[in-house]
DNA sequence: TATAATAATAGTGATAGTTACTATTTTCGA
DNA sequence: TCGAAAATAGTAACTATCACTATTATTATA
């Protein structure tokens, strides 16, 4: 993965967020230091960053949300604000009540493992 | 919330199926009953019947999926074909070695929960 | 350094899943 | 049976993301 200011910015920016940021929040911030930035490379260095395991990419209803932190660890996601908060994964069945003991109001909780099936693994030798 | 064929049609074909299908999937089956549905009743319909609490909403990556049984459970996707499984939830610090002993290949484990944070719940008195 | 090969970019356009809109039709209670 | 309320079909709009391409930047090499 060869240099480029557009990609150290991108990784500059979701390092220093403790926000989860989306994609296009990255994108308006990279603009601030490089103005003719395109949303398109801000997408592509997401991606590469991702699969490097530099950064941690979070599925989320509306959009995906990007991650300083790549160390397991589960969100808990306001579907009023959008607001993502971390949330540490010690215990794991008590975690929702946890969540609502600091006064959040837990009503979905999703838990998605993702990767290739036993068949399809096969398939491509 | 009224009565309507197309509805009882959404909700029976996800009933009868165990293949967490799509709302495609869902619009091409249906329209075999009901040629003339149109895709927007089934997005509704499939919105009503799982804030109801009748189905369940799983959030993939591309695109959500359907799934008649609506206690709590995990599963697992495939990247590569889309299938989506059904995990027991049983104990969960083990669920990603127990899929890898299926002889699946868990690359990402998403853990979300969702619902309305302590502030906005204030803020909406 | 000069130069060629490689990689990344900006800008634009396409895609897909989903929601919004509206005129028409269906349901349902009085 | 009749009128309000709900649901529908069809279409358009929206948004996040990806794809394409000509141009520019980086890196390797002589
Ligand atoms: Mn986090
Ligand atoms: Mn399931
Ligand atoms: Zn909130
Ligand atoms: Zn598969």
């Amino acid at each position: 993965m060869g240099y480029s200011k557009q990609r150290e910015l991108v990784k500059a920016i979701v390092a220093s967020s403790c926000a989860h940021p989306s994609a296009t929040d990255i994108y308006l911030e990279a603009r601030k230091t490089i103005p003719d930035i395109s949303l398109g490379t801000v997408y592509r260095n997401l991606s590469l960053l991702s699969q490097s395991g530099e950064i941690l990419r979070i599925p989320v209803d509306k959009g995906d949300r990007f991650d300083k932190t790549t160390c397991c660890h589960a969100h808990f996601c306001c579907v009023k604000c959008g607001r993502v908060f971390d949330v540490p994964t010690d215990g794991m069945a008590a975690l929702a009540d946890r969540i609502c003991d600091h006064g959040h109001d837990v009503k979905r909780t999703t838990l998605l493992f993702e990767g290739v099936c036993k068949s399809c693994a096969k398939s491509d030798e």
